[in-house]
DNA sequence: CCCAAATGAGACACTGATGTCTCATCCTGA
DNA sequence: TCAGGATGAGACATCAGTGTCTCATTTGGG
């Protein structure tokens, strides 16, 4: 018998649909539902029974993202050691995630107007914690707030996935480029 | 007569009817070929005279921000004196473009594939310059690369303006926010 | 082996946006 | 004043994507 939503035959994995989904988004972002489905190997009307329809499939690759990106801020151990080994570990644990975080921010910016998906506000407030404590700590300055840092945080992850996918900038500087950026900035510094 | 495209009328104004639709677009990057005619106070036929279609417009709408990017390169001179201070001129000059060429990053997205307008090239290449000259003067680190320390100005400034947007963080802190980032990052140097 | 669930393929209507066209009207310069 | 260019309003066809539906087929558990 089936319990909710998982009935004897599961010949779709909905979670590596969604997988899929989320691939084939981050590299087109207008792709339709039937690309959707072709790139899932399923037809267009199994796609319409898992996602009532466009909106529904953002929305569920959404929470997707969402999950994702909690799970790299559970494994960053944000609370752990020094503000900045905290973030080094977090953009490191980020980094899968970065080409498909940048299609949700995209997509968020449409979905403007309507309410967003309260994950975000709990993941926000989450990193800018981290900022915080660093400036608690005195690591990190204080004139620039936690939310700017962590929005700018969110635009630099953004723009390394770019890069690299625009081939501007090779993918194994990711980690090293962002971080450094974000935490030391362009200038030479004296005591380094 | 009329020489190349300039009649004897000319109720519309090109160059107003571009910078109305560059201002709904930034605020509605999906607005309609319709919305755009009525906010700029035209009938969606005269807009289809004066450019072919959507396409057609973005790909002004494109070179119109180019030729605003060019102007702050321009003002902000940015071979005269240190590579910071010419930086902190650059971005002061680019703020109220900020949000324009957001929209139009995320629409060259769409147009991957296609090749792009050589002004991008132009312009990513005299900033990356600007980038240069400070390593060569030692005021910038060098285990940045130039290309890089332009993608992320690119984010950075397009964080800023959603974070503003957002009203995450307040307008005025705008250049500060990001040159202060971008030069000195957010870890606390000892000798400041 | 049998049946029910799940799927694939395709037809269908619907929608929103686009691009084209016509015609009446307005405006401006000569 | 007048002629021609420019505009506004609207009709129209088109197109792509979506959402719904049906029906035949496949699949897998009991």
């Amino acid at each position: 018998m089936s319990h909710l939503g998982y009935g004897r035959l599961m010949a779709v994995d909905r979670e590596h649909l969604l997988r899929t989904a989320a691939s084939l988004l981050t590299r087109k972002s207008t792709a339709t539902m039937d690309e959707v489905a072709r790139a899932a190997g399923i037809s267009r009307a199994t796609l319409h029974r898992h996602f009532a329809g466009r909106d529904a499939l953002v929305r569920a690759l959404e929470e997707l993202g969402i999950r994702q990106l909690e799970s790299a801020l559970e494994a960053a151990r944000l609370d752990e050691g020094g503000a900045e080994g905290a973030l080094r570990r977090l953009v490191a644990e980020i980094e899968p995630s970065s080409g498909f975080l940048a299609f949700l921010v995209s997509e968020n910016q449409l979905f403007e107007g309507e309410q967003m998906h309260p994950g975000w506000a709990r993941l926000d407030g989450r990193i800018a914690a981290l900022f915080q404590r660093g400036q608690e700590t005195g690591e990190f300055r204080i004139d620039l707030t936690p939310a700017w840092l962590t929005e700018a945080l969110y635009g630099l992850v953004g723009s390394g996935a770019w890069a690299i996918h625009e081939g501007r900038v090779a993918a194994k500087d990711f980690q090293y480029m962002i971080v450094e950026l974000l935490l030391g900035g362009a200038r030479r510094s004296v005591e380094k």
